[in-house]
Parts: structure tokens; sequence; C-alpha cells
RNA sequence: GGGGGCGUAGCUCAGUUGGUUAGAGCGUCGGCCUGUCACGCCGAAGGUCGCGGGUUCGAGCCCCGUCGCUCCCG
């Protein structure tokens, strides 16, 4: 196993790549989806299944990890792989997220972020250089640096600010980041909202301040999927080519289609997981509402022919059932459904663009979906 | 047989001194969810207020009758 982290390149179709990543907890094929386990899980899956969906990597969260249970605890725990008994790799966002969906709670200044604790009101500050000491501690094989994320649409001045101060606070993270063990990464976050021209200087002065791979931010949150395209398309390939590119938040599945399509290396979202709590199956046949009556008596599988067990081998009318009667367990298959969905779209990207049939692959999902969830009995 | 209580949405119930298009929770039907304050959120349908009569400008509410359920006493 390398004691640095690193990324490699093997194959492209196109804008789109395919590319592995190696970090001390092991080898992350990308493009990847990563699940999202804010709280040191992904909610509803065992550690055991969330790798037997096929994921390499899974997303935890800073900003609710350090409330609670708190960095330093989870430090003399051994650590958040050991804590939450996931070997393979993990990132953790820095809790930019919060600055945008804790906007009522919080504070921004240039030294860093006032919170005040949506768990019990106490006054937490999280820096830039507090968030990677905190990722450090935790031991997470990409540290993400802390940025500001805001809801569009935004007035330009307001990008523009955000921008920079993510930006600065960029610069703070790297230089904290110096404090890391060996083999671990560090992130920087292109910010700009839906302005090319901030986007475009966000991307150059975070490659000159160089970081191990590059995230976009501040995308999916309010514009249109085609807006979202089109700054991916604009920023991708203003990064450098070796290092890989994350696209933070995102998506549908065909935001995943239409990003690795521009040149994207990594996701993460929690619609999978939120939606398959809320009763959406996502599906090769597109996405399907277990709550509606419809499938009540409907005795079919999700898809007979998955490789996920829950999706083979419980009847519609079964779920519809758990998930009418609120039971657990109705979370919990939608959600192995869901999360292997993803990964095996993940998967069949990969296998495209390593086969140069990326454009057939995208065209053969959109038909799938667009056919509806009528699969044979 | 006597006395009391209750009949309002599919269910359980609110309905202020009689005063606009009678409400809630649950259920039903549907929608939403994009670096998770999230087993959540939003919306819709659904009622001749047991029935009949009366008083009143106006009755779910007051009066009379009647039917049903229920409790207590014989």
């Amino acid at each position: 196993m390398p004691d640095v982290f690193s990324f490699r390149l093997l194959a492209t179709d196109g804008a789109a790549r395919r590319g592995e990543m190696s970090t001390l907890h092991g080898a992350v094929a990308t493009p990847a989806f990563l699940p999202v386990g804010t709280q040191a899980t992904v909610k509803g899956l065992t550690p055991e299944a969330v790798r037997a969906s096929g994921a390499d990597i899974v997303l935890a969260n800073t900003y609710h990890l350090m409330l609670r249970p708190g960095a330093e605890r989870i430090a003399a725990l051994g650590g958040l792989h050991r804590f939450m008994n996931w070997r393979r790799a993990i990132l953790t966002d820095s809790g930019g997220f919060q600055v945008m969906s804790l906007s009522e709670l919080r504070k921004v200044e240039d030294k860093g972020v006032t919170f005040r604790s949506h768990l019990d009101g106490a006054i937490v500050e999280l820096s830039p250089e507090r968030a990677i000491e905190i990722q450090i501690l935790l031991g997470s094989d990409i540290a993400m640096q802390l940025d500001e994320c805001l809801q569009l649409p935004a007035a330009e001045a307001e990008l523009r600010r955000a921008m920079q101060l993510s930006l600065a606070w960029a610069e703070r993270s790297k230089r904290a980041f110096e404090r890391a063990p060996a083999g671990n990464a560090v992130f920087g976050i292109v910010q700009g909202g839906d302005d090319p021209v901030l986007r475009a200087e966000s991307a150059r002065v975070l490659t000159d301040i160089g970081f191990d791979g590059y995230a976009i931010g501040g995308l999916a949150v309010g514009e249109p999927q085609e807006v979202m395209l089109r700054i991916v398309a604009g920023v991708a390939p203003a990064l450098p080519a070796e290092c890989p590119r994350y696209l933070m938040g995102v998506g549908t599945p065909e935001d995943l289609l239409g990003a690795v399509a521009r040149g994207i290396d990594m996701f993460d979202c929690v619609l999978p997981t939120r939606n398959g709590r809320h009763g959406l199956a996502f599906t090769r046949f597109g996405p399907v509402n277990l709550k509606n009556a419809r499938h009540a008596e409907d005795p079919r599988p999700i898809d007979e022919a998955s490789a996920c067990a829950a999706a083979r081998d419980f009847s519609r009318a079964y779920l519809h059932h758990l998930v009418r009667a609120n039971e657990m367990l109705g979370a919990i298959l939608l959600t192995t459904i869901n999360v292997a969905y993803y990964e095996e779209l993940m998967a069949g990207m990969r296998d495209a663009i390593a086969a140069g049939t990326f454009a057939d692959f995208c065209a053969a999902a959109r038909e799938s979906w667009a056919r509806g969830d009528l699969s044979p009995i």
C-alpha cells in the first residue's frame, strides 16, 4: 500500500475520466460516488452493507462530529475508521455546507465561522485551521478546506465576497494541513456560484496554492441543472488533469452522467439515503415512489436482475407496506437499494469509459429511465 | 321501567356567551427532498354536524320528538 495519496488516470473517453485514487485505506475507483455518513454512519446501513454496495469511500462531517461525540474523543478511541468500523477510505466535509444549511445559527467572519450548536445552543468556533485540525484528529483520508457555501440565486458581489473568503481560507487550510500525517490528502473547493468569471478566478488561485484534489462546491443549491452543468464544464478543464475533481453534493443519477461527461471524478449526495428513508427507490427504470398505492399489491421486486439482494428478493408490495407502516426495515432496504443502484451506475460508467463507450452507456441509461418502472414480471 | 352521558371527516375527537366558506390528529391520495438540524416536509380529497320538527335575522350549539350507543339505579 502506498504511503502517499495519489491519483492515476487510467482512461479517458471524451472529457470523461476513469481513474484510481490510492489512500492509506485502500484504492478508490473513479468516477466514484461517496455515500453520505454525516454522523459517522451511513444512515440505515452497516459498514458491511455499505461495502457490499460497492462503495470504496464514504463521507463524514466535521461540524456534526465535532459537536457530537467530539473530535478529541474519536481520536482517543483510535480515529474515525476504527470508531465507525469502516476500514476503507473516508472523506470529511469541513462544515462549509453547514455555513449555508445552518445559516440561522452562525456568523461568518474572516477569522472563521461561529456556530450556535443546533443541539444545545453552545457557541462553537470553526476556523479554517480548526476544521483541518478536527479532520486530522478524525484521521480522514481526504480533508476538505473550510469554505463558504451560498444558496443560489445570489448577487455577484455576494458571490465574489464568499469566493474570495473561501480562497483566503484555502490558503490557511493548506498551511494548517502541513501538520497532517503523511499519506492523507486535502482538497480545495472552487466557489463562485453561477458566475463563470468568479469560478475561473477561484480555480486559478486554488491551483496556484496547490491541493491534492479539487472540489467544485456551491452547486445544486437552487440553480437549474443546465446552469450547474455549464459551470462544471467550464471549471473542470481549468483544474489540473492529474488531480481528482470532486463535485460536492451532487446529485441525481442524471446529474452524475452529465457531470462525469464533463470531467468529474467524485460525487457525494444525500439523495439515495434520504430519499430512501422517505420511500423513494432509485432504479434502472427511474425513480419509484413506494409510498404510492399502485404498489400495494405488486408482487414484483424493484429489479429482479439486480446484484442487490434487497432489490431482488422483496416485493414492491412488501416495501410499500414497510414504508406505509414507517418500519425501520423499509428505510434500510430502500437505502440499500438506492446506494447499490448509485454504485452500480458508477461502476457502469467506469467500465464504459474504459471501453470507450461512455456516450452509449449514457444513452442506454437515459432510455431505461424514460421507459419507466414497468419491468417484465 | 327510572336517571345520566354521548351521537360532528374513514377513525379518535375539538368546536368559545347561538354569528363569515365547521377544525385537529391519525388514516387515505399525491408531490417534494442534491457537501443530512431531515424515519422529514408540503399539498389535496373527504362532513346534508344521527334523524324529524321548533325558536331565532341566524342553530353543530337552545327547545320538543325520535332512533342508536353507553353507564348507573331498580
